[in-house]
DNA sequence: CTCACGATGTTACAGTGTATCAGCGCGCAA
DNA sequence: TTGCGCGCTGATACACTGTAACATCGTGAG
């Protein structure tokens, strides 16, 4: 349904796509310290998850694994992505329906913030103490004690600016 | 799927609801100013939607306006919510894929914050200057150039935290 | 009247996510 | 070694969310 701009996206410089080796080596130190099993099906996830900056929905994960041989089930997909969601390795993406691997290397995933480009697609990962600062307040005025929290900003990212800035 | 803590929920004081009249009256006024049709259907569904502080899926809506005599088809909901929420009289919650309707009469959609108590459901609706003027610097920094956005809270509200002390 | 156009009705279908049960692998205790 | 428990996976079925396509209806303009 949404798929263009190339295959690997990353390769054009827009955002910082880290790539699947560095999610790969955290999530088996992340599973080594809390003592959980970072399966062949996980790696195999989060490996397809991580060599894409866009996000993929669990039915096209799915897709991409059963094209290398062995079918896999959307089910195990999702199993998997619980997994991975619940160890802060990867992030649902609520507006999209679709997961990114995790870019930093933060211990929990709150404080978050998505920066998901309308032209080329790709999620850049951030965070924002400002943000933070001033949500805490405007909450606290408010007596909500907050427990978790999604932003995402969709826009233009700085990379497609400056493209579209040079073919004037 | 998700149906308890009681039928009305705003009943109970959580937040502050604004109930179906306030809304109607908008939609009327803005439909008005903008030369829209103010239909039946939509009508109808704004008023469910208003009838209630906690979020309401279309299947949910489709299913109490059929419940009044003439069945109405989930489709017809969407349309009427796309209509609703392009107008800014209901807004979407991604995380919940659910509406609820506006409570403030701010012109545009952006910048608000949705607040989600864990425990009575309700959705309360503000908007923060802080997390704005954040939030833009950081974006600023970044290269980032925003359309859109949304920022969801999960968490407890204030009267239910007042509630949770008062039973101690 | 007729035509254009927007809103609605209806059916079908695509996409997203979960429930359930069965089988498998592996460590551990008897 | 055997048997058991437990977590992971496979597989089917299903529920929930959303959209496409086309027919119909009502209303206002010409």
């Amino acid at each position: 349904m949404h798929d263009h701009a190339g295959t690997q996206a990353g390769s054009g410089g827009c955002g910082h796509h880290h790539g699947p080796e560095e999610a790969l080596a955290r999530a088996e130190a992340v599973c080594r310290a809390r003592d959980l099993q970072f399966t062949r099906l996980r790696r195999d996830v989060l490996e397809v998850v991580a060599s894409q900056a866009r996000p993929l929905g669990a039915y096209d994960i799915a897709e991409r694994l059963s094209a290398t041989g062995k079918r896999v089930a959307a089910v195990s997909v999702y199993r998997a992505l619980d997994f991975l969601t619940e160890n802060g390795l990867v992030h649902r993406i609520a507006s999209r329906n679709a997961f990114v691997s995790c870019g930093h290397a933060h211990s929990d995933g709150a404080g978050l913030v998505f920066l998901i480009c309308r032209s080329c697609g790709t999620i850049d990962e951030t965070t924002s103490p400002e943000v933070e600062d001033g949500l805490g307040r405007t909450l606290a005025k408010l007596g909500f004690k907050p427990a978790s929290r999604i932003l995402e900003v969709e826009g233009e990212c700085g990379a497609c600016l400056e493209r579209a800035a040079a073919e004037d």
